[in-house]
DNA sequence: AGGCAGGCTTTTA
DNA sequence: TAAAAGCCTGCC
Protein backbone atom coordinates (compact mmCIF):
# COMPACT_ATOMS: atom_id res chain seq x y z
CA UNK A 1 0.00 0.00 0.00
CA UNK A 2 1.35 3.75 -0.62
CA UNK A 3 1.65 5.80 2.42
CA UNK A 4 2.16 9.59 2.74
CA UNK A 5 4.17 10.55 5.82
CA UNK A 6 4.71 14.39 6.22
CA UNK A 7 6.69 13.92 9.44
CA UNK A 8 10.48 13.09 9.28
CA UNK A 9 11.19 9.18 8.11
CA UNK A 10 13.92 8.41 6.52
CA UNK A 11 14.37 4.61 5.97
CA UNK A 12 17.51 4.59 4.85
CA UNK A 13 18.82 6.85 7.57
CA UNK A 14 17.32 4.55 9.93
CA UNK A 15 18.84 1.37 8.69
CA UNK A 16 22.30 2.90 9.17
CA UNK A 17 21.16 4.11 12.55
CA UNK A 18 22.71 1.24 14.69
CA UNK A 19 18.74 0.56 17.00
CA UNK A 20 17.70 -2.31 14.28
CA UNK A 21 19.94 -5.47 12.93
CA UNK A 22 16.70 -7.02 11.42
CA UNK A 23 16.18 -4.71 8.61
CA UNK A 24 17.98 -5.76 4.98
CA UNK A 25 18.74 -3.59 2.30
CA UNK A 26 17.34 -6.07 -0.54
CA UNK A 27 18.68 -3.36 -3.44
CA UNK A 28 19.46 0.31 -4.04
CA UNK A 29 15.97 1.49 -2.34
CA UNK A 30 13.52 -1.70 -0.91
CA UNK A 31 14.28 -2.75 2.67
CA UNK A 32 13.16 -6.19 4.34
CA UNK A 33 12.09 -5.45 7.84
CA UNK A 34 11.96 -7.95 10.25
CA UNK A 35 10.28 -7.29 13.69
CA UNK A 36 8.22 -9.37 16.06
CA UNK A 37 6.78 -12.14 13.95
CA UNK A 38 6.21 -9.71 10.93
CA UNK A 39 7.89 -9.13 8.06
CA UNK A 40 7.89 -6.29 6.06
CA UNK A 41 9.05 -4.89 2.52
CA UNK A 42 9.10 -1.34 3.01
CA UNK A 43 10.37 1.44 -0.35
CA UNK A 44 10.93 5.42 -0.11
CA UNK A 45 9.91 7.20 -3.70
CA UNK A 46 10.23 10.26 -1.81
CA UNK A 47 10.71 12.61 1.18
CA UNK A 48 6.84 11.68 1.96
CA UNK A 49 6.12 9.03 0.06
CA UNK A 50 6.38 5.11 1.02
CA UNK A 51 5.53 1.60 -0.13
CA UNK A 52 4.53 -1.18 2.43
CA UNK A 53 3.88 -4.57 0.77
CA UNK A 54 1.50 -4.96 3.41
CA UNK A 55 -2.51 -4.53 3.55
CA UNK A 56 -3.94 -1.87 5.96
CA UNK A 57 -4.77 -3.01 9.24
CA UNK A 58 -1.33 -4.54 8.90
CA UNK A 59 0.23 -1.03 8.42
CA UNK A 60 -2.63 0.26 10.90
CA UNK A 61 -2.40 -2.15 14.05
CA UNK A 62 1.20 -2.73 13.53
CA UNK A 63 3.90 -1.09 11.44
CA UNK A 64 2.35 2.30 12.39
CA UNK A 65 2.87 1.76 15.62
CA UNK A 66 6.82 0.66 15.29
CA UNK A 67 8.01 3.43 13.36
CA UNK A 68 6.17 5.50 16.00
CA UNK A 69 4.65 7.91 13.70
CA UNK A 70 2.18 9.22 16.45
CA UNK A 71 5.00 11.20 17.75
CA UNK A 72 6.14 14.45 15.51
CA UNK A 73 10.01 13.94 15.38
CA UNK A 74 10.11 17.51 13.61
CA UNK A 75 8.50 19.02 16.82
CA UNK A 76 11.28 17.53 18.78
CA UNK A 77 13.96 18.84 16.63
CA UNK A 78 12.61 22.10 16.41
CA UNK A 79 12.70 22.63 20.22
CA UNK A 80 16.40 23.55 19.24
CA UNK A 81 17.33 26.82 17.84
CA UNK A 82 20.46 27.05 15.95
CA UNK A 83 21.70 29.95 17.90
CA UNK A 84 21.23 27.67 21.08
CA UNK A 85 23.24 24.30 20.22
CA UNK A 86 24.47 25.25 16.49
CA UNK A 87 26.23 21.74 16.29
CA UNK A 88 23.10 19.41 17.96
CA UNK A 89 21.16 21.90 15.21
CA UNK A 90 23.57 21.21 12.18
CA UNK A 91 23.55 17.14 13.35
CA UNK A 92 20.11 16.91 13.13
CA UNK A 93 19.78 18.53 9.70
CA UNK A 94 22.32 16.55 8.34
CA UNK A 95 20.33 13.17 9.99
CA UNK A 96 16.86 14.46 9.74
CA UNK A 97 14.76 11.56 9.05
CA UNK A 98 15.75 9.60 11.76
CA UNK A 99 13.37 8.58 14.56
CA UNK A 100 13.07 5.78 17.69
CA UNK A 101 11.21 2.36 16.92
CA UNK A 102 9.15 1.02 19.01
CA UNK A 103 10.75 -2.34 19.30
CA UNK A 104 10.21 -5.49 21.47
CA UNK A 105 11.87 -4.77 25.09
CA UNK A 106 12.87 -9.01 25.53
CA UNK A 107 14.58 -8.47 21.77
CA UNK A 108 16.03 -4.98 22.72
CA UNK A 109 17.79 -6.07 25.73
CA UNK A 110 19.22 -9.38 24.71
CA UNK A 111 20.32 -7.42 21.06
CA UNK A 112 21.94 -4.62 23.16
CA UNK A 113 24.32 -7.71 24.79
CA UNK A 114 25.12 -8.95 21.74
CA UNK A 115 26.34 -5.27 20.69
CA UNK A 116 28.85 -5.33 23.31
CA UNK A 117 32.33 -4.79 21.59
CA UNK A 118 31.56 -5.52 18.07
CA UNK A 119 30.57 -3.87 14.54
CA UNK A 120 26.97 -3.90 13.15
CA UNK A 121 28.27 -6.98 10.52
CA UNK A 122 29.16 -8.97 13.09
CA UNK A 123 25.53 -8.09 15.19
CA UNK A 124 23.43 -8.76 12.42
CA UNK A 125 25.26 -12.61 11.87
CA UNK A 126 25.03 -13.23 15.55
CA UNK A 127 21.03 -12.26 15.77
CA UNK A 128 20.38 -14.19 12.76
CA UNK A 129 21.97 -17.30 13.61
CA UNK A 130 20.19 -17.35 17.07
CA UNK A 131 16.69 -16.66 15.45
CA UNK A 132 17.33 -19.48 12.44
CA UNK A 133 18.38 -21.82 14.99
CA UNK A 134 15.43 -21.61 17.87
CA UNK A 135 13.29 -18.83 16.23
CA UNK A 136 9.65 -20.19 14.46
CA UNK A 137 10.11 -19.60 10.64
CA UNK A 138 7.67 -17.55 8.62
CA UNK A 139 7.17 -17.07 5.07
CA UNK A 140 7.48 -13.14 3.43
CA UNK A 141 4.83 -11.79 1.07
CA UNK A 142 7.43 -13.16 -1.28
CA UNK A 143 7.39 -16.67 -0.21
CA UNK A 144 10.60 -16.43 1.36
CA UNK A 145 11.44 -17.46 4.71
CA UNK A 146 12.30 -15.74 7.68
CA UNK A 147 13.12 -16.64 12.00
CA UNK A 148 11.29 -14.27 14.53
CA UNK A 149 13.63 -13.56 17.25
CA UNK A 150 13.46 -16.52 19.97
CA UNK A 151 11.35 -16.64 22.80
CA UNK A 152 13.00 -16.27 26.16
CA UNK A 153 12.58 -20.31 26.86
CA UNK A 154 13.98 -21.12 23.45
CA UNK A 155 17.37 -18.83 24.39
CA UNK A 156 17.35 -19.99 27.52
CA UNK A 157 17.80 -23.29 26.75
CA UNK A 158 20.46 -23.75 24.00
CA UNK A 159 23.52 -25.45 25.17
CA UNK A 160 26.92 -23.68 25.24
CA UNK A 161 28.06 -25.13 21.86
CA UNK A 162 24.79 -23.86 20.38
CA UNK A 163 25.31 -20.33 21.65
CA UNK A 164 29.10 -20.31 20.35
CA UNK A 165 27.65 -21.50 17.49
CA UNK A 166 26.21 -17.81 17.20
CA UNK A 167 29.50 -16.44 17.47
CA UNK A 168 28.43 -14.84 20.77
CA UNK A 169 32.13 -15.06 21.98
CA UNK A 170 32.17 -14.22 25.40
CA UNK A 171 28.69 -12.53 25.65
CA UNK A 172 27.46 -16.28 25.47
CA UNK A 173 27.03 -16.50 29.19
CA UNK A 174 25.41 -12.90 29.58
CA UNK A 175 22.60 -14.15 27.07
CA UNK A 176 21.95 -17.09 28.99
CA UNK A 177 21.92 -15.34 32.53
CA UNK A 178 19.39 -12.44 30.70
CA UNK A 179 17.18 -15.36 28.86
CA UNK A 180 17.00 -17.71 32.08
CA UNK A 181 16.13 -14.20 34.15
CA UNK A 182 13.40 -13.75 31.98
CA UNK A 183 11.77 -17.10 31.06
CA UNK A 184 11.77 -18.13 35.01
CA UNK A 185 10.33 -14.93 35.52
CA UNK A 186 12.73 -13.41 37.75
CA UNK A 187 12.74 -10.68 36.10
CA UNK A 188 9.79 -8.93 34.34
CA UNK A 189 10.44 -7.04 31.26
CA UNK A 190 6.69 -5.81 31.15
CA UNK A 191 6.59 -4.26 34.71
CA UNK A 192 9.47 -1.68 33.88
CA UNK A 193 6.87 0.20 31.10
CA UNK A 194 5.76 2.14 34.34
CA UNK A 195 8.99 2.81 35.76
CA UNK A 196 10.93 6.38 35.15
CA UNK A 197 13.94 6.35 32.98
CA UNK A 198 16.12 6.35 35.96
CA UNK A 199 14.54 3.34 37.42
CA UNK A 200 14.03 1.15 34.92
CA UNK A 201 18.10 1.63 33.83
CA UNK A 202 19.01 0.70 37.41
CA UNK A 203 16.65 -2.32 37.46
CA UNK A 204 18.20 -3.23 34.06
CA UNK A 205 21.53 -3.69 35.45
CA UNK A 206 21.12 -6.02 38.13
CA UNK A 207 21.38 -8.48 35.14
CA UNK A 208 24.51 -10.11 34.80
CA UNK A 209 25.88 -8.52 31.54
CA UNK A 210 24.17 -5.59 31.46
CA UNK A 211 26.10 -2.03 32.48
CA UNK A 212 24.88 1.24 32.17
CA UNK A 213 25.26 1.76 28.32
CA UNK A 214 23.51 -1.19 27.58
CA UNK A 215 20.64 -0.73 29.99
CA UNK A 216 20.21 2.61 28.74
CA UNK A 217 19.90 1.39 24.96
CA UNK A 218 16.78 -1.08 26.35
CA UNK A 219 15.05 1.86 28.04
CA UNK A 220 15.28 3.97 24.50
CA UNK A 221 14.81 1.13 22.07
CA UNK A 222 12.97 -1.83 23.35
CA UNK A 223 11.00 0.50 26.22
CA UNK A 224 10.70 3.69 24.41
CA UNK A 225 11.75 5.89 26.84
CA UNK A 226 12.75 9.15 24.83
CA UNK A 227 15.05 10.89 27.71
CA UNK A 228 17.33 7.40 27.97
CA UNK A 229 20.77 8.53 27.03
CA UNK A 230 23.19 6.02 26.26
CA UNK A 231 26.58 6.78 26.41
CA UNK A 232 28.92 4.60 24.27
CA UNK A 233 32.17 5.69 22.25
CA UNK A 234 31.39 8.10 20.06
CA UNK A 235 28.93 9.84 22.21
CA UNK A 236 31.80 10.14 24.70
CA UNK A 237 33.73 11.76 21.89
CA UNK A 238 30.56 14.32 21.21
CA UNK A 239 30.29 15.18 24.97
CA UNK A 240 34.45 15.84 25.16
CA UNK A 241 34.92 17.49 21.55
CA UNK A 242 31.80 19.76 21.14
CA UNK A 243 30.68 19.96 24.96
CA UNK A 244 33.80 20.42 27.12
CA UNK A 245 31.34 23.13 29.65
CA UNK A 246 28.67 20.41 30.07
CA UNK A 247 25.84 19.16 27.92
CA UNK A 248 22.19 20.33 28.69
CA UNK A 249 20.43 17.28 30.06
CA UNK A 250 17.85 19.13 31.46
CA UNK A 251 17.03 21.56 29.32
CA UNK A 252 16.64 18.64 26.71
CA UNK A 253 14.39 16.40 28.69
CA UNK A 254 12.27 14.63 28.08
CA UNK A 255 13.84 13.96 24.70
CA UNK A 256 17.52 13.63 25.55
CA UNK A 257 17.49 9.96 23.64
CA UNK A 258 16.21 11.23 20.71
CA UNK A 259 19.14 14.06 20.32
CA UNK A 260 21.41 10.98 21.34
CA UNK A 261 20.35 9.08 17.98
CA UNK A 262 21.13 12.56 15.67
CA UNK A 263 24.23 13.05 17.59
CA UNK A 264 25.45 9.71 17.47
CA UNK A 265 24.62 8.99 13.37
CA UNK A 266 26.49 12.29 12.98
CA UNK A 267 29.79 11.83 14.70
CA UNK A 268 29.80 8.28 13.46
CA UNK A 269 29.46 9.71 9.74
CA UNK A 270 31.59 12.26 9.69
CA UNK A 271 34.43 11.11 11.72
CA UNK A 272 34.74 7.78 9.15
CA UNK A 273 34.65 10.08 6.12
CA UNK A 274 37.56 12.30 7.43
CA UNK A 275 39.74 9.54 9.12
CA UNK A 276 39.91 6.84 5.87
CA UNK A 277 41.76 4.18 7.12
C1' DA B 1 33.78 2.71 49.34
C1' DG B 2 34.64 3.68 44.76
C1' DG B 3 37.88 4.08 40.79
C1' DC B 4 40.70 1.78 37.43
C1' DA B 5 43.56 -1.62 34.62
C1' DG B 6 43.27 -5.85 32.28
C1' DG B 7 40.91 -9.46 30.00
C1' DC B 8 37.47 -11.23 27.15
C1' DT B 9 35.46 -13.97 21.80
C1' DT B 10 35.11 -12.92 17.27
C1' DT B 11 34.87 -10.17 13.21
C1' DT B 12 35.96 -6.36 10.41
C1' DA B 13 38.76 -3.03 7.99
C1' DT C 1 46.97 -5.27 14.10
C1' DA C 2 43.60 -2.24 16.13
C1' DA C 3 39.10 -1.26 16.84
C1' DA C 4 34.36 -2.55 17.41
C1' DA C 5 26.62 1.13 20.50
C1' DG C 6 31.07 -2.75 27.06
C1' DC C 7 31.07 -5.43 31.20
C1' DC C 8 33.15 -8.23 34.89
C1' DT C 9 36.76 -9.18 38.06
C1' DG C 10 40.39 -8.16 41.02
C1' DC C 11 43.35 -4.84 43.06
C1' DC C 12 44.30 -0.53 45.37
Amino acid sequence: MEVRITDDLDLGKIAESGQCFRWKRVNQNIFRIIAADKCVYASQASDDLFHFVCDEESFNTFWYQYFDLAESYQRIRERISPEADPFLWNAMEQEKGIRILRQDPWEMLITSIVTQNRNIPAIQRSIELMSEMCGDKHYDSCGAEYYSFPQPERLAALSEDQLNACRLGYRSKYIHAAAAAIADGKFDLKALTHTDCEGTISQLCELYGVGTKVASCVALFGLHQLDSFPRDVWINRVLENEYPNGYPFTAYSPYNGVYQQYMFAFYRNHSRASHPS
